[in-house]
DNA sequence: GATAAATCTTGATCCAGCCCAAGATTTTTA
DNA sequence: TAAAAATCTTGGGCTGGATCAAGATTTATC
């Protein structure tokens, strides 16, 4: 399907321009995937060998603490946007999370290889990433400063206020598990915030 | 002093390699700025305009609750490292966090206009950060996946294990906000935990 | 569409860790 | 070096949120 390509590249220019010549090689390093729901795709331990990008569906990545009970939720991805453990992508190092599929999804995705010759080839390719970095960076910052700062109150709303579809998307418990609340608290905090 | 720069570039070596070529331009661009403890050198809200290097001295990020009394601090900086908030520098949008001084400290800075310049100039200049950056990430997100899930003693002892040093080089009271645990139970920790 | 599985809700209980406070100790300043 | 300021310790009380549990509801499977 091209429209799953035009997808990418449409995401890809709210980072950065996209040239024509960059796109033609571009486009030819992404091939797609199906993985039914429920499928952890890559799992800790492994070192990550894909970049996704997702056309459709759910994914979380995930931390598993040291006694196996205790989970912490620490991204979810949807269209349009990458998906993959991007440390370990990046640093072709043993993953420390879980990403596994919360829905069937329909990704496309490129190996490390041929994303490296991608980068060596393609100048403006290396300035989309870099600056994708950044941007990943100030995220992840902001996500931690707000869950070491707020109460599961706060956490709640805050999310709410910006990820309100997200109520409707995936089981409350993975919802709680992002605000490292349990899902009893997040029952009740629904009941009672709300509005 | 040439020291100082020895130890910078001994620093950028350990990340990737500097060829005479770009130390040559790099170092000059390059300037000392000295702060006395106690020192707010960026303030939230701020964008970020220089990127610094600790030459000595320890300094410390900390994100300020929306009551005001509630902070989180988010990193330690000393020597030899970088120090400065790095998403907003990067993206070069205001920032989210405080940056000071906790001791008197010497540092090594370089202005944003001239950091983008020596991007342009020298691809491995870029490579640099582009690795640098990707440590970065994957530093942030193992930290974050430990305060999501782990107790105040987890953290604790999690802590003691990879800085013991830091015990004697800040105030306790820093420690607990960098694990978001009550100075009190900080305190307790060590009495209780220790060895 | 029926059965099985997963998830959500809600009550009851419990405790890790926060808050308050005040005296002891250390560090800074002049 | 002394006075002042900051930090650390420790006791006691309190509470936000976890845990346990069981029934209600929704979702997946065949």
């Amino acid at each position: 399907m091209e429209e799953e390509y035009e997808l990418l590249r449409q995401y890809l220019e709210t980072i950065h321009p996209v040239g024509e010549d960059l796109w033609q090689d571009l486009k030819n390093c992404w091939h797609p995937v199906v993985y039914k729901r429920k499928t952890i795709f890559t799992a800790a331990g492994e070192t990550e060998r894909y970049l996704y990008f997702v056309i459709e569906g759910i994914q979380r990545a995930f931390f598993l603490g040291p006694d196996d009970r205790r989970e912490a939720t620490v991204i979810f991805t949807y269209p349009p946007s990458f998906s993959g453990v991007a440390d370990s992508f990046l640093t072709q190092t043993p993953s420390t999370f879980y990403l596994e599929t919360l829905t069937t999804s329909r990704l496309l995705r490129i190996s490390h290889d041929t994303y490296q010759q991608l980068l060596e080839k393609h100048p403006d390719f290396k300035d989309l990433t870099f600056r994708f970095m950044a941007y990943v960076i100030k995220g992840i910052l902001l996500r931690q400063a707000e869950i070491q700062c707020f109460t599961a109150e706060e956490k709640f709303r805050s999310f709410l206020a910006r990820s309100p579809h997200m109520l409707n998307l995936v089981p409350h418990k993975y919802l709680a598990s992002y605000l490292s609340i349990d899902p009893s608290t997040f029952s009740r905090l629904l009941a009672t915030v709300k509005l």
